[in-house]
RNA sequence: GCGCCCUUCGUCUAUCGGUUAGGACGCCAGGUUUUCAACCUGGAAAGAGGGGUUCGAUUCCCCUAGGGCGUGCCA
């Protein structure tokens, strides 16, 4: 049987980054076997869902590589298909109309809260003759069984089982025919083929209540894999102030997607030691036997380590581009005709000293600047007199010397010597010459980056 | 309240009855070094607590504690 996943979001916000990570799950599981991964947008809650949340789920899944089969589908778009599957219900006796009010049912509910007692809803028109129907709105209702168990075999939790009388006759068709979430889930994957359903553990209760319309539409129940909830550092619920929820801010605060998925992958699942792996690895070792059961903490120190990872392993020109797509996101300006081939040139030796994007411009500081480069604070300490005069010494001699790293080596230790010192006193004012700051690449690196004539003009500019 | 789930270093995890309980991030110390980073070497650091089962439990069972989720005409 060819697997068919998908995730299911629903658009009131941004794209959550545990959203994000189901999909990461689901979207391996079938790509690795050569399924199927869908995309259905659970827009039934038409008070919460907007167009735009819409298009940060689609802006965070491209992002993400996330690539699903077909177009997305909308839920709400097949409320009437859903309807069809209550009604079928309603006449096959597995439903039935509800006419209690909500404030009867909030009434129920507080004197059962009150009395300690079971605070699922009894409706009294379950068993009730449709000859005494009033004339009044009402509800579907599905009819639970209240004798024995249900037991969900779930791939990640193992047998979980619940007995029927803790489940309540939920609500299928609202007062006004709309579908409920509870229905349309079952519906659509049904509808849409869907194999395997790989989702938070929130909703592992609301499969066995989700388990008896498959049984009473005779459907057969997909394989479950409820896997564990992202936490937030200490332990509790993600939320706001752990930092950020939606994928976009991550993109945004400049890590690739690689990362993210490397990262969102190791929380919670495991192939043994590894640790740094591709998405080719990923796909290949993927399953669901390697999800853990107990909810992961989000770690920012070990995205920033693995971030850093994918940098350094990225080819330059991919990592150009992701680089030129970061500038776009954050709308930040594109690099110059001027900038460019320096970057291209530099790059390599920037990517291993990341972690994000906004941390390789930084060291990126040196191309991206330009003459007259205003020293910073802590660079301008280093420009003192006898560093103008090293600095002065300097110029006439680069003209010459072959450009090298070699030669250069050579010339600077040379000039340190004359001058009865070391290197590191020379390197100090270099920098602030060629970079404006004290903190920079190795000088060497930049020389040969920046060129010869470019180099000298600095170093020329620092030293009057 | 009731139901379901979870619990190994600070964090992510390995272990699928017998290990000096391993790895990674982070942290600490040392080394390398032209700054920062990177890198190299070393180090500290864990089975929530209590009962069982067993020759032997981190591993299986029960209880307690802690945490999470659910208990909507939300998804």
């Amino acid at each position: 049987m060819s697997v068919v996943t998908r995730i299911a979001p629903s658009p009131t916000g941004y794209m959550h980054i545990g959203t994000a990570r189901t999909a990461l799950f689901n979207w391996l599981y079938a790509r690795g076997r050569g399924g199927k991964f869908l995309l259905r947008i659970e827009d039934t809650d038409r008070a919460r869902s907007t167009p735009e949340a819409t298009e940060a789920i689609l802006r965070g899944m491209d992002w993400l590589g996330f690539n699903y089969d077909g177009e997305a589908v909308s839920q709400f778009a097949r409320a009437d298909r859903h309807a069809e599957v209550a009604h079928q219900l309603l006449a096959q006796g597995a439903a039935y109309k509800c006419f209690a009010t909500p404030e009867e049912i909030n009434d129920f509910r507080e004197a059962a809260r009150a009395e300690g007692k079971s605070t699922l809803f009894r409706s009294p028109w379950r068993d009730a003759d449709p000859a005494t129907h009033p004339d009044a709105p009402y509800v579907v209702r599905i009819k639970m069984p209240r004798e024995g168990e249900t037991v969900i075999a779930d791939e990640v939790q193992g047998n979980v089982t619940f007995r029927n009388d803790q489940l309540d006759d939920m609500v299928l068709l609202r007062s006004d025919g709309t579908p409920v979430y509870m229905l349309a889930v079952v519906v659509d994957d049904h509808d849409m083929g869907v194999t395997h359903v790989i989702r938070g553990d929130d909703h592992l209760n609301n499969a066995a209540r989700q388990a008896q319309i498959y049984t009473a539409m005779g459907w057969p129940l997909p394989v479950y894999a409820h896997i564990p909830l992202i936490h937030g550092p200490d332990g509790k619920k993600l939320s706001k102030r752990h930092g950020a929820l939606g994928v976009e801010e991550y993109r945004d605060m400049g890590y690739p997607a690689a990362a993210m998925r490397n990262y969102l992958a190791r929380l919670g699942w495991s192939h043994g030691d590894d640790e740094f792996f591709s998405d080719a690895q990923a796909l290949e070792w993927f399953d669901l036997g390697g999800i853990g059961k107990s909810p992961a903490r989000f770690d920012f120190k070990k995205l920033d380590n693995l971030s850093g990872q994918h940098i350094a392993a990225m080819d330059d020109a991919a990592l150009l581009q992701e680089l030129a797509a970061f500038l776009a996101a954050t709308g930040a300006p594109a690099l110059t005709d001027n900038q460019m081939p320096l970057m291209q040139a530099g790059i390599s030796g920037l990517k291993e000293r990341a972690k994000t994007f906004p941390e390789l411009l930084d060291k990126a500081h040196y191309i991206l600047t330009s003459r007259p480069i205003a020293p910073d604070e802590k660079a301008a300490k280093s420009l003192d007199d006898v560093s103008r005069g090293m600095l002065n010494e300097l110029t006439p001699q680069l003209q010459n010397v072959s450009w090298t790293r070699e030669d250069l080596e050579a010339l600077m230790a040379a000039i340190a010597e004359a001058h009865d010192t070391k290197f590191g006193k020379l390197a100090a004012p270099l920098r602030a010459a060629l970079a404006g700051r004290s903190v920079t690449p190795s000088v060497y690196d930049m020389m040969l980056v920046l060129g010869r004539d470019e180099s000298i003009a600095r170093i020329a500019d620092a030293a009057t």
